[in-house]
DNA sequence: TTGAAAGCGCTAACAC
DNA sequence: GTGTTAGCGCTTTCAA
């Protein structure tokens, strides 16, 4: 790769002239073609880590995820990425895949490579951002809040997971299992206790045993149904899964069994962007995922750019897609 | 952040020492000691911007791919991640959007930040690598190849796609449509190439209008089989999607219309991760992406520490997994 | 408007 | 084994 240096000689100029151009500061269109043509013949691009190093600061922020195989995460970095680059900015996605130490391992990336900011979905209640935060470094909390004073950008999760039972509950349910995500996970445990609102406020139905907590991926959902069904004693006749994935795992499991829905009912937390179900036959409470990142993003850049106010929360709603057929028409219709 | 010198000033000794500690050079056990006691007591961690500019290549190796949400390519991503961290490296994923402008863009920061390699799925037959094979990086491509000598593993596209048509044709399928993607990608051309050879190999069908192209995308998928379905002229009887998405979309059009497998045949080339099918109703072609990612980080890996062997080429099968029933069962068993 | 020069934090000769 | 020092490529005063 060239350098600023072999630019500023063909082009006539000092190196500084060559740094002013491509910074945009004021140089003579004379010199400034010259630059340019040099730069072009030279196929000169600058050196980032010689820039970083003098700056102190990059164009690229980090996005922290806990699953990189998610598409509720992907669609939230999608946006985030659309509107970083937009602004010029680069994105690199860190997989922490759950792991407090992979997580606190890119945190520490983004720390020494001088990164602008970063955007993360903490992979637990122990996330530590006391040395990025100390650092100076703009924080933005998605998906889950970090027990620190940053911006944050969250979904009603107790909302979601009530709208999510309550929808089984007029379509004519009654025993409702709800299986969930790690305790230690933030959504996980707001969408159950959203469960247990609904389920508490309409039906007098013991709930032993009736919320599983396992892992928000779809192994945890076709283990978590498949516990339900074994047990005569627990047998539900319908459930909400509190993620997507955990919703995929256990609809899998249902067809398989060829028990699927309207005999039992299904809602689902989150989004299924690659099912291919029939239609309105499982309850869904849609998450904007795409525009979290997009908020985050946008929050991010504003810290970036020096904005000092108070830290902000962000709540988004999930929207209701209830489906069409329940166990008892007549009661819907009513 | 601390730097090396406020190390060294701590653990009285030189700055060169603080290095050679923190790069696993000899150093007594004595003054070792004293350093990692400061650079913990100051929360020190080298800059990574000096280190890159002053070693002129850093552990870091970027990942390009045209589709971040594609669950085939985050697989790919988590096999080429796996590989890399146990490496001690970091995978920085860049989503280039099919774009060809945003695929130079990533290419020539993965320059500009001195990565140690680039694993690159070309968004189409125009990636142009001259910068960085000029620039002396190494460069794996996968997925795609890139028309360039430089290590590459790609699947058996074409035998892939031709086991789909087959499958289809051993369940009584005659008239078989195939949707693909762009004609200027690999994977879509080819895969359509081994429908194409099973189609005049074992039927006498006109294949006019039976072929489509549109994007690697659910949406495509969606809009290809409602075009089928809605000429009355073309209708077939069953349909290969040549990737994971575009079998969603056709089979979620399908659903909707209540026409649902075996009534109409469906073969996917590629994985359906996070579909609810009753199993068995659709003919697959597992694509090993992980494994793809799993081989070209290990090459890459070979590459960056010094292996000059020439360009090698790994090609990876398919597995196929047909439907268990066709719309003539008899033909099945015979 | 332009150039000279210092220095960002680190590593790797080189000398001791 | 350890310290001194030059310099990676860039940006940014400071002078001119």
């Amino acid at each position: 790769m060239a350098t600023i240096y072999e630019v500023a000689k063909l082009a006539g100029v000092s190196p500084a002239t060559v740094s002013r151009v491509f910074n945009g500061a004021a140089v003579s269109e004379e010199k400034a073609q010259a630059v340019r043509e040099a730069a072009r013949k030279l196929r000169f691009t600058p050196n980032r880590a010689a820039r970083t190093l003098r700056k102190q600061s990059t164009e690229v922020i980090a996005l922290i995820i806990p699953d990189i195989e998610n598409p509720y995460f992907t669609e939230m970095a999608r946006g985030v990425e659309d509107i970083a680059q937009k602004a010029g900015y680069s994105v690199v996605l860190c997989n922490s895949d759950a792991h407090t130490e992979k997580e606190n391992s890119y945190l520490r990336i983004a720390m020494a490579g001088s990164m602008a900011g970063v955007i993360i979905a903490a992979a637990s209640d122990h996330t530590d951002l006391d040395d990025v935060i100390a650092d100076g470094r703009p924080v933005v909390a998605v998906d889950r809040r970090s027990g620190y004073d940053v911006d944050t950008v969250v979904m009603d999760n107790r909302t979601a997971g009530r709208l999510a039972t309550e929808a089984l509950l007029d379509a004519g349910y009654r025993r409702i299992a709800c299986m969930t995500g790690p305790d230690n996970v933030e959504t996980a445990v707001e969408r159950a206790k959203g469960w247990r609102d609904a389920m508490t406020a309409r039906v007098d139905v013991d709930l032993t045993g009736l919320l599983l907590h396992s892992s928000f991926r779809v192994a945890g959902g076709r283990e978590a149904v498949a516990q339900l069904l074994d047990s005569p004693r627990l047998r539900p006749d319908a459930v909400v899964a509190a993620n997507n994935l955990l919703g995929v795992g256990a609809l899998q499991v249902l067809t398989e069994r060829g028990l699927t829905p309207p005999d039992i009912g299904v809602a689902v937390v989150g989004s299924l962007p690659f099912t291919t179900l029939t239609p309105d036959v499982v309850t869904v409470v849609r998450l904007p995922a795409r525009h979290m990142g997009v908020t985050a993003a946008r929050m991010l850049l504003e810290r970036i750019e020096g904005n000092t106010d108070p830290a902000r929360t962000v709540v988004l709603r999930g929207e209701l897609r209830p489906a069409r057929h329940g166990r008892d028409a007549t009661k819907v219709v009513s």
